[in-house]
DNA sequence: CACATTTGATTGACGTGTCAATCATGTACC
DNA sequence: GGTACATGATTGACACGTCAATCAAATGTG
């Protein structure tokens, strides 16, 4: 194991390593945005609102504390409170007192959040299936998996939640 | 071919389908999330700068018309206006009016926006080899080739952009 | 009990992204 | 040359995301 082998593993990337690098960043991006704006165009709701509804149905009693709704969605608490405001706003969603814990909000889906999320949920799934697991074999749904898992398993070992 | 295979084909995934493209989506995003976090973190230049100073650093005497710029990074128009204004702002771009067309102007690196560029590319391009190359095997790369591929070939089958 | 500390959540400031509207210059056509 | 249209770019309004600061209720410790 020389100083070589070692300093030639930390240079930059090769023009085709590049080159795979920024075609599999910019389709991802594109692919999220392209399912964000069916979403929104079919449904009215954001990507953002989906994710939060989400959580929600999958809820006893669809509803969670601010903090555990954070949690299920992996989300910094701010980006949560903001966007919960936001919700709150447009009727999807309400906020309620917690009884034990006068600190924590609990975050419910009114009826019009539940009502939104039922039909935008059938079209958005059509839309991954059509712009994702149709666009792949068998095989190669597989091979995501485990490109995925290499890739999380590289993120965690290098510091950040 | 009856209209049961048809119909198959349009119902939502899978579950396992499910949990492979929410993998690979959240993946992709953490990823890009890191890599943007790093370069702010180690250059004061956020994910868009970058991609603006790269285009520039690569086109003939660091200059290009906007909209040539916009084509070059494939932003819209009003984003890359608003992105433009803010680098303006910073001192990494300047605006001057075009001589040839004076609806156009023509963006320009600074001085100072090449050194935040130079700075800021190598730990980048380090960090895309530790993060993504490296995380990877040669034959995995590959795949990501071709799924990336595949992916943007449904994407383009299928309308916008 | 009083006080510091921790915990749950919100706020404000600011950078970023999209969409629709606007503005100014260039081009075509009569 | 003058009017209509196309083109290059900017603007304003608003949704979204991050960071640091703040606030209030809960908890621990003397």
């Amino acid at each position: 194991m020389t100083n070589t082998t070692q300093r030639r593993s930390r240079q930059s990337p090769t023009a085709d390593e590049l080159r795979i690098w920024r075609g599999f960043i910019e389709t991802a991006r594109e692919l999220d945005a392209r399912l964000s704006s069916r979403l929104h165009d079919e449904s009215a709701l954001s990507s953002g609102d989906y994710t939060v509804l989400l959580a929600l149905s999958e809820a006893p009693g669809r509803r969670l504390r601010s903090s555990a709704l954070a949690k299920a969605v992996d989300w910094e608490r701010s980006r949560l409170s903001h966007h919960i405001r936001r919700m709150e706003g447009r009727g999807l969603i309400r906020r309620d007192d917690c009884a034990v814990d006068y600190r924590g909000a609990e975050v419910v889906m009114t009826d019009q959040g539940a009502q939104a999320f039922r039909s935008a949920s059938v079209p958005h799934l059509r839309a991954v299936r059509e712009l994702f697991v149709d666009a792949l074999t068998p095989e190669q749904l597989d091979q995501v998996e485990d490109l995925t898992a290499a890739l999380r398993t590289s993120l965690d070992a290098s510091a950040p939640a």
